[in-house]
DNA sequence: TTTTGATTTTACTAAACAGTTTAGTAGTGT
DNA sequence: ACACTACTAAACTGTTTAGTAAAATCAAAA
């Protein structure tokens, strides 16, 4: 009856909060958003029921959060190399660099894959989440590599910010269509060939002599 | 008691199977596989709950027969364009051409785009229908692709297969953040800038004068 | 007309689900 | 000893679901 203290939610960004984010990541990875039961996250994230719902309103909320939590963290992660040494190593060099490290970032099955496999197949349901995801995500990566590009005259390039596009589209679409969509048993290619071609594709002929 | 016609489970590829597969897209469209109920698909398909189970043998029959009657029907449907007079332009016009009837192909909530998203967002449940959009979507498209870039020498593609990759991946990408995680809100970006730069990227420079 | 078969309507089953309630436990401070 | 908070296990509620069964309707062919 009391009014002060009785139905506060419970610390959003506690340990176990936590837990149970990393618990349901992994069920709503494997089964997809409708497919998850509470009953196989709370279990999976060692936890019962009611907690679940002490710290979450409902399913939708707490794959809200989920996804929200998951964004944060890897915001801008991608393309974090070029801010430091790189700057004024050749471009062909720092290119490769930077399309290696998101290569390499993306291996088969990471958390960062199928984020983005979640929120796309999720985001007739949620677009709030796609919207998070670009906002957060695609953003200020390209914003990160357009400003690269710019900064590179020798590039020649008229669109640095049409050419981010590119660079980051065809690797991501080619994870997607090589990690996700299994197209590694299908239409094999190897990962140095496709970086090595899209720098090829970038920076002027001619460059290394 | 005659072998003849008694118990045929009802002819796969009748009239009423393609309204039931219209329907089913459509619900499978909006709910994804396991939120879209078969009632809601009877419903919509204009057909009885019996009759749907007499057509396909259960939920996944169904959404596997949808994936991959849809898929052929879009085999290789992508970049059907260069086959025709189209060969002898210039390439810069040629890929022009190409991109445009791409990106006009999936529009907004086209079905093909609907359904990269569903084969994305189900590739984990079922891998096998990842493969057959691979295969058969996929595959073709980009062998068209690399054999055109490939026939082009004045381009000095080095590697026209990965080239194609670029080319292809860079623009569904475009798709995928623009039309299906409702990129144009937040970082937009006009179709025809993108197409441009990508052509300026794939010719070698100074083509036009 | 009678038969045949496909289809519809209606109703059902068994299971799973989201979310809640209950009863009880462990720890922590007063 | 008492109260408070966080938790668990288990049962429970009401709903939704996949899939089936049975009887009635409709069509066309014999």
């Amino acid at each position: 009856m009391t009014l002060s203290a009785q139905s506060q939610p419970t610390d959003p960004s506690s340990d176990k909060a936590k837990a149970i984010l990393v618990g349901a990541f992994q069920v709503f990875a494997t089964h997809g958003y409708a497919a998850a039961s509470m009953d196989r996250i709370a279990s999976t994230a060692g936890v019962s029921k009611p907690t679940l719902y002490r710290y979450f309103q409902d399913k939708e909320g707490l794959f809200v959060a989920l996804i929200q939590n998951f964004t944060q963290d890897n915001r801008s992660l991608i393309f974090e190399l070029n801010s430091n040494t790189e700057e004024q190593a050749p471009p062909d060099q720092a290119l490769r660099k930077m399309a290696t490290a998101l290569l390499r970032k993306f291996t088969k099955n990471h958390p960062l894959l199928t984020l983005m496999r979640l929120v796309i197949g999720e985001s007739e349901r949620f677009p709030e989440l796609a919207r998070t995801f670009i906002q957060e995500v695609q953003k200020p990566s390209l914003a990160e590599m357009t400003q690269y590009l710019a900064s590179q005259p020798q590039l020649q390039l008229s669109d640095p910010e049409v050419a981010a596009r590119i660079f980051s589209g065809a690797l991501v679409h080619y994870l997607i269509t090589q990690r996700v969509l299994h197209g590694e048993d299908i239409i094999p290619l190897e990962s140095d060939r496709m970086i090595e071609g899209l720098i090829q594709l970038i920076t002027p002929v001619d460059q290394s002599s």
